[in-house]
DNA sequence: GCAGACGGAGCAAACGTTTGCCGTGCGGCG
DNA sequence: CGCCGCACGGCAAACGTTTGCTCCGTCTGC
């Protein structure tokens, strides 16, 4: 059937050797493209491997090389809906340098995490990715290989980072608005124990000035929350032609509820969210204008930074942050 | 703090042999359980590897033991949500045999899967985990190693595996709709050319019998898709007091359409939805009657059936079919 | 024609474990 | 008192690579 045998056992670099007619130091190193070799017999070897479909072990390579072309990507939240875009993009980084990834999901639990850790330490991988739910800071870990933070920024202030900006991000939003001419622009949120929220909070704050109606309102990141901050807003006698929400299901429950009150969206009162969670934003009435913190950049940014870090090159700026990207839509519109 | 250097730098098992005064064959011994010993011995080892922070390496460990206590986790999707649920019930699963585990999400090119799987190959994982976000059977793997398929079928029907049953599902929700007095069910789902929505149609078409009012409507699996069969629904003239969807987020879009157009629910028409997806089905007014598929049942179901292939164990089934379970909340009662 | 240089390939020592086999005491039993 | 057996623990050979060093032959320059 497939000309290809049928997934050789175990072909070792001692059989390519002897089917080439040459030692297993000059396999090696042809292979490898390392050591002098005549390109005649760098190329019999290299064919010879093919035709045998030889894969070099992975262990005893990484046993002499030190190198294990692995990273452990360590979470501290279960993964989440936040975790992916990070995940992909830092596959991909990680990806030119030929490195697998391993998942450590520490679920916070501390037990989990020493365990995962010393798991990770067994295996040798080459550095971390951390990342986690929230944004709020992490005590650094104390493992000695290259460790990158990926959208949770860790309690030291000197550990290799890529952050998103919050406070731009809401900013964007807010200038948005203004731009539209919207004067009262009412800020629904989150939890204000989340950094998330507060730094969102204070952005919105000093970016709308006295454009901000009333108080920042903290609740859920949920779109019932949403619709209830409408409630409480229109209710209160607030007036206000501009929500700016701290998040997409916030900002979706919000359009929902001004909707079906017969507010029209954007004309009455204009809507933005914070995520640019597709499912979310796409699926509202208007499509919700929202701002993309850019995830996947931030995985790709980190994936990159950790692969420079282990193959010693120079990393210019140690704590980059990725600029959010806003996203214009109908609620805006 | 890089003052305190607690993670020494490299002990090795001959630094512990020395540090106790034994050989490292007694030292490999002592730690592993095996051999026999003094138990006075034995724990003179472990402590002394404890002090030292002695952590085997996994690389030399794996490449006399063979096992390498790593298993990889192949998606042909690019992760989405289904597969989050499965992969950390498989991690659970996994966890117990001290298996790590190494994602290649293949991202549906094959030119990336063949060199993730060579990857894997080099690496000499125990055994394979294989998923993907459509239910369509794909091409069994050809590689030498225990392989289980969760979720996605196999089209091999000798392969392990570890499914859900869609039929079941769905099923489920028209059961529970006929047993609410509901006798006319439209079933609004996905595009026809996906193998799930083909099955629930054909499973609802059994269930319901004559009380399926009209044809299977297929469309995207789109909130914007649910509201739009309403209409098209509505406008046909068809009657109908209850709404079968194929997903979530065709219900959801169901459910705010019926609400607008000031039809109750569940009064008028009860609504039910599969996946049961807390985003959706819990933020829809009222909440949504969902099928969970207990994709993390699956995973973990999955993740056992591998270990077990894995240390040689007898597999008692080796095709598996998870049950599905009904949610019921307010869009039907 | 000879010496030195250099290209090209082989040799063997690592890397850090596990594991089967062997040696050595000691105790018990005859 | 002597022998046998057994309980412990040491020894060294794997596992499959990489890599520095050595060695051989050929070419070049004088």
């Amino acid at each position: 059937m497939s000309s290809t045998r049928p997934t050789s056992q175990a072909v070792r670099i001692a059989d390519v050797a002897r089917a080439a007619g040459v030692s297993v130091g000059t396999v090696s190193k042809a292979l490898n493209g390392t050591g002098s070799l005549r390109e005649e017999t760098r190329r019999h070897v290299q064919e010879t491997a093919r035709r045998l479909g030889f894969v070099a072990d992975a262990r005893a390579r990484g046993l002499v090389s030190g190198r294990t072309y692995t990273v452990g990507f360590v979470t501290t939240d279960s993964f989440g809906r936040f975790l992916l875009p990070i995940l992909r993009g830092a596959e991909d980084a990680l990806a030119v340098g030929q490195m697998a990834v391993i998942l450590a999901d520490t679920r916070d639990d501390p037990a989990r995490e020493q365990h995962l850790l010393r798991s990770l330490r067994a295996r040798h991988v080459d550095g971390l990715l951390v990342t986690g739910r929230s944004t709020d800071p992490r005590e650094p870990l104390t493992v000695d290989m290259p460790v990158v933070h990926a959208f949770s920024p860790s309690t030291d202030p000197a550990g290799y980072a890529v952050l998103s900006d919050e406070e731009e991000a809401a900013v964007l939003a807010v200038r948005h608005l203004l731009s539209l001419g919207r004067e009262r622009i009412l800020h629904l949120t989150g939890p204000a124990r989340h950094r998330s929220a507060q730094l969102r909070a204070r952005a919105v704050e000093r970016a709308a000035g006295e454009r901000l109606t009333g108080a920042v309102q903290h609740g859920e990141w949920s779109e019932e929350w949403g619709r209830r901050a409408i409630d409480l807003a229109l209710a209160s006698g607030t007036a206000f032609n501009a929500v700016c929400a701290g998040s997409d299901q916030i900002a979706r429950g919000a359009v929902d509820r001004l909707r079906e009150l017969d507010h029209d969206v954007p004309g009455e009162v204009a809507v933005t969210g914070i995520d640019d969670w597709d499912v979310i934003a796409l699926a509202a009435r208007p499509q919700l204008t929202s701002v993309d913190l850019c995830l996947g950049e931030i995985g790709r940014r980190a994936g990159q930074m950790l692969l420079d870090l282990i193959e010693g090159r120079e990393v210019a700026e140690p704590r980059v942050v990725v600029a959010p990207r806003l996203q214009v839509r109908g609620s805006t519109v």
